[in-house]
DNA sequence: TCGCCTGATAGTTGCC
DNA sequence: GGCAACTATCAGGCGA
């Protein structure tokens, strides 16, 4: 734990790795706001072109669904090896 | 002590309703929470027969994709009848 | 210990064994879930006589801090008897 | 015939529209989802360096919450100068 | 445009 | 002690 007591002072090495971590994350999180509100404008566009966006949305959820699935699939799958030893890097290799 | 304490006068009625709404929602709570303890037995009861929970709640999980895909498949269905104007019971368009 | 790999042949003791212990969670977790729709049906109805919900969450909140901490409380008695040899039913509870 | 997936008399170019709109919004999704997972990655890292993830994201939230405050009174600030006539062209934002 | 509702996100708790 | 599931809170989108 960093109780390093290395801020020496106001503005210690911790103080400044701190300040750039609390940056990076800004920055990051605004890129995130930047997507979602493309996101938003996209979903308005197309219902000025006359699309029903609930339908779209619902497609995309679909579509996120089977993906999210499938990994789903692969996990369980590697789960099954696991539990009946053959897994396939587990080093144990009768 | 449960007399007519502040039953009287304004907002008397109403406390009665919110305490008994209150109720019901706290035995609902209840009665959840002892689900919850029932699913964490039933999972350890598993793990003493020489289970492994990690593969059962990944295929509990599963099933319960399963069934909600399936279920959103019937939703876009529908969305997409309606969008068509081919609802079953919805002639009525805006 | 019980040997679980009976799973070779075609359906083995322990795979019954796993479809009954995955049945009941999928049945428990159904019940919860309808319980936490209860739920949800008694804020809908508190809302439609008028109550504001998010005031009457805090409460049920706080009614169960309350709860927790009368029940720290005798945890605590009974911690005291138990040190005392005084434990009302000593051990044995299922 | 250049585009033979336009099934033109059954809405193929709206079928196109909307194709090429669904993956604009699968795109940007996709990218949202990278930069949550880049904040995560930034919080680990804070993490494994002994920071306390907790207080910076209590840190993070207060700093979102005072720049919206100055935003705001930016806002007013813009709202006041427009009712004066007084509103500057395009105005530089630190 | 306002209020409702659903979905997203952050915090909490329990398990490994 | 870390990680993942669950829960509660909050904001954005939709319909009246």
């Amino acid at each position: 734990m960093a109780e390093t007591t290395d801020t020496r002072g106001t503005g210690g090495v911790a103080a400044d790795q701190l300040r750039s971590l609390i940056e990076r994350i800004e920055r990051l999180e605004e890129e995130k706001k930047e997507r979602a509100d493309d996101i938003r404008d996209v979903y308005l566009e197309a219902k000025s072109n006359g699309f029903d966006t609930a339908v779209m949305r619902q497609v995309v959820k679909l579509r996120k669904q089977d993906s999210a699935e499938r990994q789903e699939q692969e996990a369980i799958l590697d789960l099954y090896l696991h539990a009946l030893g053959m897994a396939p890097d587990a080093g144990e290799r009768a």
